[in-house]
RNA sequence: GUGGCCAUAGCUCAAUGGUAGAGCUCCAGAUUGUGGUUCUGGUUGUUGCGGGUUCGAGUCCCGUUGGCCACC
């Protein structure tokens, strides 16, 4: 169920409520990435305190690791890793294209060895939808080619075709009762919601037509991938622009790996409601700290005696208790406090940047607030002491 | 005391007598459906010191200082 609770008079964005089996997200809305079961460095316990609505994980990886065993002797991925809220998990096409050994694509499906061992294994649209049943997801996504950057037309347009033919096969699978059976109950489990993703690379035509054609076979969520994948800012803004017009007003929109602070903003008001992005965890092991006026890369010297937070105000547990200066030691020794410290930031920026955008667009604010964000904020700003 | 080996970037070490380099550290940059990864740049030298041979010496010769090893 979607229920849309505001809208921006001066732009497409949108406030929205999205419930599934695990409860209500409230859009637009920021997802962290587990992709393996965990957002990496943080306890599920944390990422309630920060008040994360719903977490992603991997079906891909998953699979691959622990395997479905596993999966199914804990009941699922939600008792597993004791997360009790939504979980979306990604269909794992990403991951074939990008770490698997390719064997094979057919229409049928794709035949690979796994990037762990080595080991052959072969995921077609049912499967795939027939794993995320067993991880109990809230919400799974088609199986999809996501194709590189940059792509020919030709290209493009056969992988579409393929894509849509998968998407079809996913929605069937679903219908045809793949559903997960609630664990440990004899009731039925609340309804997994499935969502569609519009391809088309960066052809206008393309993006229309996998939109409509989504649209057609019906889903509960639409989401915008081929995106994430190296392009630059205008393309995947036009990616964005050339799909959403094709996508129903009553449904969530899904940036899939999307996107930095500005871009989420400039997303909320082309009409996108949910955002994944691994930007604040995975820059967040490497030292770079989000913040209002940008990025800080925390390992520079220049912050060796800093004995301010990370940013000054800020309400995250890292800046509550710690230094620049101490966090930066941290993260040149190598101590994994250090990007324990700078991941509970910069998720707590992410997941309160969209808690402000949620408020701005509730009270009519949105424009100021988008111009105002989007305008403070430089790669490159160095914050003083 | 005698004999031998060694001395080059902050560290560990390369360099047929022909423009002194590498790895690590350090200083920066990249990272968008995960990459604690990886990649890309950059700083740093009176080649222990003093002489000599040579067109040219980190390299050959003499002396000297320091370290290590072996033997009286």
């Amino acid at each position: 169920m979607f229920e849309l609770l505001a809208t921006d008079p001066r732009s497409k964005a949108r406030r929205a409520r999205l419930t599934t089996a695990h409860g209500a997200i409230e859009t637009p809305a920021f997802m962290p990435v587990g992709t393996q079961g965990t957002v990496k460095a943080v306890t599920p316990r944390e990422l309630r305190e920060m008040k994360a609505q719903i977490i992603l994980a991997n079906t891909y990886h998953l699979f691959v690791r622990p395997g479905m065993e596993a999966m199914k002797n804990f009941g699922g991925l939600h008792r597993f890793m004791n997360w009790d809220g939504p979980i979306l998990t990604d269909s794992g096409g990403y991951q074939i294209f990008s770490l698997a050994r390719l064997r094979k694509i057919t229409d049928e499906g794709v035949h690979f060895q796994n990037h762990v061992d080595g080991t052959p294994a072969f995921i077609s649209p049912e499967i795939a939808m027939q794993i995320q049943a067993t991880l109990g997801s809230d919400i799974a996504m088609v199986l999809d080619e996501c194709p590189p950057w940059p792509c020919e037309y030709d290209y493009a347009a056969r992988s579409l075709e393929m894509t849509l033919g998968w998407a079809g096969r996913c929605k069937k699978a679903v219908e045809a009762g793949v559903s997960p059976a609630a664990p440990g109950t004899a009731a039925p489990a609340a309804r997994q919601l499935v969502f569609g993703i519009v391809q088309g690379a960066t052809f206008a035509d393309l993006r229309r037509k996998s939109a409509e054609a989504l649209v057609q076979i019906g889903f509960d969520g639409y989401a915008i991938g081929g995106v994430s994948v190296g392009e630059p800012e205008e393309e995947m803004l036009r990616a964005i622009e050339s799909s959403e017009p094709f996508l129903p007003e009553n449904k969530p929109r899904y940036a899939m790996g999307l996107g930095t602070p500005p871009q989420m903003l400039e997303m909320v008001a082309r009409g996108v409601d949910m955002f994944d992005c691994v930007l604040p965890t995975r820059l967040a092991r490497n030292g770079t700290a989000f913040l209002a006026a940008g990025t800080l890369n925390l390992k520079n010297a220049e912050f060796a005696l800093q004995k301010g937070p990370i940013e000054e105000g800020c309400a995250c547990p890292s800046c509550a208790e710690f230094s620049r200066g101490y966090i930066r030691h941290l993260m040149k020794a190598e101590e994994i406090l250090g990007l324990r410290l700078i991941t509970l930031h910069n998720l707590h920026f992410y997941l309160t940047l969209m808690e402000r955008t949620r408020h701005a667009i509730e009270t009519g604010s949105f424009g100021d607030f988008r111009k105002q964000f989007v305008g403070s904020y430089k790669t490159r700003e160095i914050a003083t002491d």
